[in-house]
RNA sequence: GGCGCGGUAGCCAAGUGGUAAGGCAGAGGUCUGCAAAACCUUUAUUCGUCGGUUCGACUCCGAUCCGCGCCUCCA
């Protein structure tokens, strides 16, 4: 079956291609910078990571657009405790944020934009909706008007026809026509942060940003629109009804939303003090290619419960498949070529391609390549492994890393060198050969120390970092 | 209350109308000077509970219990 994804919009799995040609127009509602990303974040991030690559696999080119929202409430609240200008203030977690995603390997959008710099293209996207009526402006502030966008509510199939467009009881005590109403454009207050506009001196709302920046960028159709599920009410549905408001075109074809973790089973919050970042983790010495292991592990719609069990695990099981590269690249296998080890690898890749293929299925993919490296170690083993089957067996873990991208350990500053290792192991072996054992541990022993592993097999001793 | 998601082995989890993937952990074994790596065997008569449909359900339907998310800016 052809590559497919859960439509949140129409609550089914529907085959995909984009809407004109080879490219993917795809847009991420990326961080709110007020403070560092933590690991229920980066599991929203790491999806359309996922997603990104498996899309170029199968064939398509990416104009993807994350937005950073650097103006808003917190934002200004904080930054004025600490006393920082706006932009002061955002460009610290900006920065800490893209290093985080570097650093866990995440591929970067085709475009990063910032809110601050596309205050003309809100400013426009609001002044179309003006001019279509769907706003009114109490206090100064500009408000969108939901009564008039009548299908508010399809993309989070909540029914709001209750809601009366003119149940405006008191204007003196509510400051909205309706309480589902919310702002395109806040109002300068005492000293915050504004922009001298057409529509005063304010700044933008929420969800302005993102349907302004979306359409600016990519058009008045996108064919993917991805964000956490807790975004998909009220932010995306009022990206929608800004969009289709102004444009009368369908804004997003593809809605597709990640669901959240937990951590060790429970919600995450401040008072249980488990909000990890990633600084956290690593100072505890998980490793990064873990952590990103165990968010990709879990498809996407699945909550996914994080535990420090389950990193340890993350780590082993990494582990064993570098093993197996390293038994790839490192063992002497005999001559010629075993067709039936190729078949293997051939109905291996299928499988995994079928499982990403399925609305992203990791877990099923990850499953077939963990039986695929069961079985040729076991070929390996009884030497029906040949020389030729080295090259199909890499080419299928190379389309595995491709997506989950773990395979490489992250480069460690200091440690030996190459050829000092090469010499210690040819001492060790030079001892085990005069029977030395004590002397020929000690040496193992003090590699392991420095995070060199020796491991002797048939042909050798085989080394690695750990 | 409305909308939505989920409850599968010690843990993380896939899956399907035809008789339970995979990873980690545990136990035993092979190999090894010892390790490591690797392999083999083993660990769910059962998929929250109770009914129903069916030749057959964990998979469909109903009920019920439990957990979770959203329902004014939280990934």
């Amino acid at each position: 079956m052809a590559l497919r994804f859960y439509n949140s919009l129409t609550q089914t799995v529907e085959p995909f291609a984009p809407l004109s040609g080879n490219v993917v127009r795809m847009y991420t509602c990326g961080p709110t910078v007020y403070n560092f990303a933590h690991i229920g974040n980066f599991r929203s991030f790491i999806f359309p990571d996922i997603l990104r690559r498996w899309l170029r696999t199968r064939g398509y080119t990416l104009d993807h657009v994350m937005n950073i929202t650097d103006v808003e409430d917190k934002i200004i609240r904080d930054s004025a405790a600490a006393g920082k200008s706006l932009a002061e203030f955002t460009e610290v977690y900006t920065k800490a944020f893209l290093e985080d995603t570097a650093a866990l390997r995440l591929e970067r959008p085709e475009r990063i934009v910032k809110a601050t710099e596309h205050i003309p293209e809100m400013v426009a996207a609001i002044q179309a909706l003006e001019k279509e009526g769907y706003t009114y402006v109490s206090d100064g502030s500009v408000y969108y008007r939901i009564a008039k966008f009548p299908t508010y509510g399809k993309l989070s199939h909540n029914d709001f026809s209750g809601i009366r467009s003119g149940a405006r009881v008191d204007v003196d005590e509510y400051d909205k026509d309706d309480a589902r109403d919310f702002v395109l454009w806040k109002a300068k207050k005492d000293a915050e942060p504004a922009w001298e506009t057409p529509l005063g001196a304010g700044r933008p709302g929420w969800h302005i940003e993102c349907s302004a920046m979306a359409m600016r960028y990519l058009g008045a159709t996108l064919d993917i629109h991805t964000g956490g599920v807790d975004l998909a009410f009220p932010h995306h549905e009022n990206e929608i009804a800004q969009s289709e408001a102004i444009t009368g075109k369908q804004f997003v074809r593809f809605w597709l939303h990640s669901e959240h973790l937990s951590v060790e089973g429970q919600k995450m919050s401040k008072s249980l003090g488990n909000i990890y970042t990633l600084r956290d983790l690593t100072a505890k010495s998980y490793t990064l290619e873990a952590i990103r292991y165990l968010l990709a592990s879990v498809p996407y719609r699945k909550k996914l419960n994080f535990t420090f069990d389950g990193l340890k695990a993350a780590a082993t099981s990494i582990e064993r498949l570098r093993n197996f590269k390293l038994r790839l690249e490192s063992a002497h296998f005999p001559a010629g070529l075993n067709k039936s080890l190729v078949e293997r690898t051939e109905t291996a890749q299928k499988a995994f391609d079928e499982a990403l293929d399925d609305d992203l299925n990791t877990a099923e993919g990850l499953a077939s390549v963990f039986e695929f490296i069961r079985d040729i170690n076991t070929a390996m083993d009884a030497g029906e492994f040949k020389a030729g089957n080295v090259v199909p067996a890499l080419a299928f873990l190379d389309r595995f890393d491709s997506i989950f991208d773990v395979l490489m350990p992250a480069v460690k500053e200091g440690g030996l060198a190459d050829q000092e290792i090469d010499a210690l192991i040819a001492e060790r072996t030079a001892a085990k050969k005069a029977r030395d054992f004590a002397r020929a541990d000690k040496v193992r022993n003090d590699l392991a120390a420095l995070g060199v592993i020796l491991e002797d097999t048939k042909e050798g001793v085989r080394w690695k970092r750990q």
